[in-house]
RNA sequence: GUCGCUAUCGUCUAGCCCGGUCUAGGACGCUGCCCUCUCAAGGCGGAAACACGGGUUCAAGUCCCGUUAGCGAUACCA
C-alpha cells in the first residue's frame, strides 16, 4: 500500500511552489490507489502563526487536494501537528542516546560557526569537526558551569550514503563533505526538521517522499537516521523547484504567486490544478486540457522531468480561460456569481448579472476580469464615445429601435436577429453605422461582447431603458 | 569556497533510457490572414531552440568527458 505525506510548515502562506509539491504527491497517491496523509511541520514555534495553519488547510481544500489523514480528519497514525507529537521524538531521542548513536554536544553555535568560517577559507568542505563528540567529563563540567546547554547529535558513522531517487536516479553523497554530526535536538530540547520528519515518515508508514530539490542534500541525513532509529527508509523522489518569471526563487514573491492570490483573482481551482501539473511533468502526447479525474488517471511520476521551470501567468491564464469555456452557462453562471459575492463585487443585483453572465464566458480568462465588463450594468450610463448617439441618423435609428422592442419574442434565443431584421428596413444606415449606436446605447462601449448574446439576456425592459436614456442624451 | 542537481524555441514541453524515422513536434506569448458591428473567442499560417568544447560512432538533440551558466544545500528554518 503505498503511503505518501505532504508536509507543509505553517510559517507562511501555501505558493505555487507548495502546492505543487502537495499536487504531486496527491495525483502519485490517487494514480496508484495509495493514502495521501496531510502533515504540519509546526517545530518552529517562533515563526508559526495559527492563521497559517489555518491557511493551508483552506487553500488545500480549495484546490480539491483532499486529504485521507491529517488535521481535522485524522487517522490511525496521528496526531498529524507535530507539536503534539513531541513526546515522540524525545522517546527515540532518548532510544537514540542509548544505543550510542547520539550524543549530547556542548560545542556553541558561536565555535561551530567559526570552525566552518575557517574551513571555507581553506576551501575545504565547510563540516563541523565533531569535536563536541570527544569531551572529556571536566571539559563537559567545566561548559555547563559556563551555562552552556547542549545540542543533541546524531553521529554519523557511515558518511557514504547512495540514494536512488525517483525522479533523479541514482545520487551519491558523503556526508564528511557536507555537515558531520548534525542537530537532532536544539538547546531547548525541541526536535529540528530532521528527527521529526524521520520519525514521522517512520511511524506514519510513509512509503514515498516526494518534495522539493531543496530536501535532496537532507536525505542522505534521513536515510542515516531512519535506519539507526531501525526502520527501513522509504523511497525519495525531489521534484524540481519553480521559479518567478525573472528566474527568481519562488520565495521571494511569495505574495504574487500565493494560492490566496489565485483564489482572489477568480482562477479556477482545477485549471490552476492542470498548469501546475504541466510544471515539470507533461503526459508525453500533445494533451494540454485536463479534467481533474484525467489528471488523477494519467499521472505518473516516470513522467516528471529533473531540470526546473518558469512559472508563467500567461499560460496559466490561457489554461484558465480552457477551462471557462468547457463549462456550460449554467455551471459558468453560478461559479462566476459566486465568485463575484464572494469577493464584494457585484455591481448591481446578483439577478441581473446572474441574466447577463453568460455572454461573458469567451470573453474572459479569470472572474476578476467581470467587474469592468459587468459596469454597463449601472444606471446612469456613461458612454464611452456619446458622439455614436448624437448624429440625426442615429437618432432616428434608437427612436426606430425604441419603438421595435415591445413587438418582440423575448423568449426567442434568435431575437436579436428579428430586432435587426426588423430595424433594417426602417432606417438607411447600416453595417457599423447601423450597429455601432445600438451597442453603445445599450453598453455605453464600443467594445464588448456579441449583441447577439448579450440582447436577448438583457430583457426588453433594460434595453427599452436603455435606448431611452440613449435618446435624451 | 565545498558538495549536489540541472541544461531543447522568450516560456512550458515532446524527443534522450533503446543513437539513424529530427530539414527537432506541440502549447503559451508574439505576429500575419480569415471570421466579424466592436473587443474577444475560434480557424489557418509565420518567426523562434538542441548552452559551449572535446570524444565515441558510418551516424549524436540522443552516449561519454570537460567547460560554462543556473539552481539547491552548506542552520540549534523547514
Amino acid at each position: 500500500m503505498i503511503r505518501v505525506r505532504f508536509a507543509p510548515s505553517p510559517t507562511g502562506r501555501l505558493h505555487l511552489g507548495n502546492i505543487r509539491t502537495a499536487l504531486f504527491n496527491y495525483l502519485f497517491a490517487r494514480a496508484q490507489g495509495g493514502t495521501f496523509i496531510l502533515r504540519l511541520e509546526d517545530t518552529d514555534r517562533e515563526r508559526f502563526l495559527p492563521e497559517y495553519r489555518e491557511g493551508i488547510i483552506q487553500d488545500m481544500r480549495w484546490m480539491g487536494l483532499n486529504w485521507d489523514e491529517g488535521p481535522e480528519n485524522n487517522g490511525p497514525y496521528g496526531p498529524y501537528e507535530q507539536s503534539e507529537r513531541l513526546e515522540l521524538y524525545q522517546k527515540y531521542a532518548n532510544q537514540l542516546i542509548a544505543e550510542g548513536k547520539a550524543y549530547y554536544c556542548y560545542v556553541t553555535q558561536e565555535e561551530t560557526d567559526e570552525a566552518k568560517r575557517i574551513a571555507r577559507l581553506n576551501r575545504m568542505p565547510p563540516r563541523f569537526d565533531n569535536r563536541g563528540r570527544n569531551f572529556t567529563q571536566e571539559e563537559i563540567e567545566a561548559r555547563k558551569a559556563r551555562g552552556i546547554k547542549p545540542t543533541l547529535r546524531f553521529k554519523v558513522e557511515n558518511p557514504q550514503v547512495k540514494i536512488h531517487d525517483l525522479v533523479r536516479g541514482d545520487v551519491e553523497f558523503n556526508l564528511d563533505d557536507m555537515s558531520g554530526d548534525f542537530v537532532i535536538l536544539r538547546a531547548d530540547g525541541t526536535p529540528t526538521f530532521h528527527l521529526a520528519v524521520c520519525v514521522d515518515d517512520a511511524l506514519m508508514k510513509v512509503t514515498h517522499v516526494i518534495r522539493g530539490e531543496d530536501h535532496l542534500s537532507n536525505t542522505p541525513k534521513h536515510i542515516l537516521l531512519i535506519k539507526a532509529m531501525g526502520f527501513e527508509p522509504p523511497q525519495y523522489g525531489h521534484l524540481s523547484l519553480i521559479h518567478g518569471p525573472g528566474g527568481e526563487p519562488l520565495s521571494k514573491r511569495l505574495s504574487t504567486v500565493s494560492v490566496g492570490e489565485f483564489r482572489r483573482q477568480g482562477y479556477l481551482p482545477e485549471a490552476l490544478v492542470n498548469y501546475i501539473a504541466f510544471l515539470g511533468w507533461s503526459p508525453g502526447d500533445n494533451r494540454e486540457i485536463f479534467s481533474w479525474e484525467e489528471l488523477q488517471k494519467v499521472f505518473s511520476l516516470e513522467r516528471v522531468n529533473k531540470s526546473s521551470s518558469i512559472y508563467d501567468p500567461d499560460k496559466l491564464n490561457w489554461v484558465n480561460g480552457q477551462h471557462l469555456r468547457l463549462l456550460s452557462d449554467e455551471v459558468f453562471t453560478q461559479k462566476a456569481l459566486d465568485y463575484l459575492q464572494m469577493q464584494n463585487l457585484l455591481p448591481v443585483g446578483a439577478d441581473v448579472v446572474r441574466r447577463v453572465l453568460p455572454a461573458f464566458k469567451d470573453a474572459i480568462a479569470k472572474f476578476d476580469e467581470l467587474p469592468a465588463h459587468l459596469g454597463f450594468l449601472k444606471s446612469p450610463l456613461t458612454y464611452e464615445n456619446a458622439a455614436w448617439l448624437q448624429t440625426p441618423a442615429a437618432k432616428t435609428l434608437l427612436t426606430e429601435a425604441l419603438a421595435l422592442l415591445p413587438s418582440l419574442n423575448w423568449n426567442d434565443p434568435l431575437v436579436y436577429d428579428a430586432f435587426i431584421a426588423a430595424l433594417k428596413p426602417k432606417v438607411t444606415v447600416k453595417g457599423k453605422e447601423l450597429f455601432m449606436p445600438v451597442r453603445v446605447a445599450l453598453t455605453g462601449k464600443e467594445h464588448g461582447p456579441e449583441l447577439k448574446k448579450l440582447f436577448p439576456l438583457l430583457g426588453q425592459q433594460f434595453a427599452a431603458e436603455r435606448f431611452k436614456s440613449a435618446l435624451g442624451n
